[in-house]
DNA sequence: GTGATTGCAAAGCGTTTGCACCGTA
DNA sequence: TACGGTGCAAACGCTTTGCAATCAC
């Protein structure tokens, strides 16, 4: 698992440099965090997180680090009832979100079955359908297992 | 159609009162434009259009009043890409939206068919689903006929 | 009449921008 | 060395709050 991530900053950082761009240490922290997090976390939690590693860091940087992150589609964001501003590290091909409303914790999964269901909403509506946006919320194994015991 | 809208708002003002609370200048414009528009207003495009009718209403009051119908359950908020903070209004029971990310303009459908994708996805990642969020984008039929006449 | 509602002004908050200095490649 | 990146401070835009005047009931 954290072996994973690891590979992930990596892939990050070759992908930062390969396109110009250069590594420093606040870009650095801001991807090692966001590659680590299975939460969604605003551009605050990324900067009082990587505070400790790096005291020095301005808000600022991580405001633009995201900024190229997003670009690259490293990231992307997480909508949700109260916050429409926090980001996790993008999964590999088209996948939708499994929220936890109760520890923040964000998971993917691939559900090609609606592709009968936009079908059918097109013809029934005359919209061309461009893009779907699934998100499911729930509790995870964790947090239920918590409240239950 | 026209009708209908007119339903809609009467109904609005009935619930309004039930609950307590005064139809006033201001509210009745918000409720006039949220019940007969079919795309997602900003506080501050209600604003706008409400000036002409009530050049005296302050944003402030339109804020107040997006805030009390969310509360009742008669608009619902929009999220897009670039802008969380547009509101429709709400349709009876639990539907999705198809919003055409060409002119804005919103459309609801329901699909109960999730069904089985859920209990897939609670099987699979042990998360217990309490709710759903899927969202279509696309091209509404009216701006499919304009790009391509 | 009474208390909810209003508009104004100001505060608050998250985000972006201008700038001189710094540090990576 | 060159220029992309940094942190600070200030500006910015959207939203909320405090308040006295107003208006619906």
């Amino acid at each position: 698992m954290s072996t994973t991530s690891v590979r992930i900053s990596d892939n990050w950082i070759s992908l930062l440099k390969s396109n110009g761009y250069r590594l420093t240490g606040p870009r650095y922290y801001v991807i090692e965090i966001l590659a680590h997090s299975d939460k969604a976390l605003t551009a605050l939690d990324i900067y009082n997180q990587a505070l400790s590693n790096y005291p020095s860091i301005g808000l600022v940087s991580v405001y633009r680090t995201l900024e190229k992150l997003e670009q690259l589609g490293l990231i992307q964001r997480v909508h949700q009832r109260d916050n429409c501003h926090a980001y996790v590290a993008a999964p590999i091909g088209h996948q939708h979100l499994l929220v936890c409303c109760s520890c923040g914790k964000v998971s993917f999964f691939s559900g090609d079955n609606l592709m009968h269901l936009v079908s059918h909403v097109e013809e029934k509506s005359g919209y061309l359908v461009q893009d779907h946006w699934l998100q499911l919320i729930g509790i995870c194994e964790e947090c239920n297992k918590t409240s239950a015991g």
